[in-house]
DNA sequence: CTGCGATGCTACGCGGAACGTAGTAGGGAG
DNA sequence: CTCCCTACTACGTTCCGCGTAGCATCGCAG
């Protein structure tokens, strides 16, 4: 096992969290602010900060020097592939369901 | 608004009983075993009962005549609605998250 | 006819994720 | 000096996810 599913019951802020650091490391508050343009939805800090706390425990981000304030953080290996497997998941599923409505 | 994120924070098993349901009407039972084939986990009673529940008070699914102590259900419009929308939007995403994968 | 498993659902309780609000603090604009 | 944006920490509430247990019906084997 070991996957997504592991962070709760499934967690949809932390996926959004990967998807983020996947396009380079950032720190909370840019996040956010990406999270936001992706989904429409700008996360509070106690979903985003709680969120990346269990992303970080689970070794699928990992924080970088502090600096200025600042708390970026980095996907790891495994977060990449954790993320990947999950995509792929999603993106299959959402194939499946769309075809069930269009052909109902 | 009014999508499916009103279903208290998102909720990953609504989203699954209303794939399931897309591909006709279903009793509760039916559901575990569609959602079990399609997402490798079967949902307990605790979950599905639960959801279900929600997506009625939502007006998502409705309950068809019991017969057989059999409670089936199926999509109203709205659920359909709400379900392709949601559906193509994790299509979407899904396939921007890969796309970074991809670059980086 | 009597266990026994599968079917189908209800009831219940716990843990913890999601989310909001408030608070702290630096930095730049005016 | 004041305000607003940035950036994060702390805290509490809500309620979903999920498992367990219980109850009833049906079919089938022995």
């Amino acid at each position: 096992m070991a996957g997504l599913a592991d962070l709760g019951r499934f967690s949809e802020p932390a996926l959004h969290i990967l998807i983020s650091l996947a396009a380079g490391p950032k720190h909370g508050y840019a996040m956010q602010d990406d999270i936001g343009a992706l989904t429409g939805a700008r996360p509070g800090p106690g979903t985003l900060y709680g969120a990346i706390r269990r992303l970080e425990e689970h070794a699928y981000i990992e924080a970088l020097p502090e600096q200025e304030r600042r708390k970026p953080y980095r996907l790891t290996d495994a977060g990449r592939a954790a993320l990947g497997v999950e995509l792929q998941r999603m993106r299959s599923l959402a194939a499946t369901g769309l075809r069930r409505l269009a052909v109902a």
